[in-house]
DNA sequence: TCAATAATTAGCCTTTATGCTAAACGATTG
DNA sequence: CAATCGTTTAGCATAAAGGCTAATTATTGA
């Protein structure tokens, strides 16, 4: 697959992901307290179920958002707001006031 | 309404909107003509059957991510970028590596 | 090794989103 | 004022997403 077809898939997963509210909070919740967070912390924040709060967890880890560690028996969840930065700020830009010049090359052109 | 409960409801709609590619692919477009296009040369541009084209433009409607103003018999559409910078954009900010201060006051800290 | 803990996966049902065709509607043109 | 053009709205069918409970897996501790 070409680089910007790939970059399209990931655009595509990551708004896909940042689409559901539960899943933007996770996100947040999981920046505010330092970035790493057990699974069962993260369900015992939200109001849906284990299992619903865990697919929302591998919704977010599809898209490259987070990462996840296996700790004993527990699962650590690590945001990954390097990706989040790149991907959604990076498709953003786009529409930033241009002064000039933008950092896009022909093969990130092609990705629109 | 609070201000922070109307700043959530934003946010969910302009995730929502940005969600689907054809959306993201629309403004990509209107930004890339000037911001200012009609209805008719958008459909054109898509695979899409018109009435569809036409939903995902009242989907964007709806966010605020597009305004519409009639012009004769056609319907032109403008991208509001600034809208688009400030709820993704705003949102997106949380992750920003940040040093020492952030932007965001007590009323904005609410909206997680 | 057996029970308890932490979490995921499977399976099902309901809601929401998306796409299509057909019908409607307001502006223009003849 | 009738026909046409550009586009939206209505209505329906299908696909995708989200939520729940029950079953399963892996790790730890008695």
């Amino acid at each position: 697959m070409s680089r910007a077809l790939q970059e399209l898939d990931e655009i595509d997963a990551v708004f896909g992901a940042l689409a559901h509210a539960t899943r933007r909070h996770i996100l947040i919740v999981l920046n505010a307290r330092g970035g790493r967070v057990s699974a069962g912390t993260i369900a015992a924040r939200f109001s849906c179920s284990w299992p619903t709060t865990s697919r929302h967890l591998r919704v977010l880890l599809d898209a490259g958002l987070v990462s996840v560690e296996r700790q004993g028996r527990e699962w650590i969840y690590v945001v990954q707001t390097a990706r989040l930065n790149a991907v959604a700020g990076g498709w953003l830009n786009w529409f930033e006031p241009k002064e000039e010049e933008h950092v896009q090359t022909g093969d990130r052109l092609r990705a629109i």
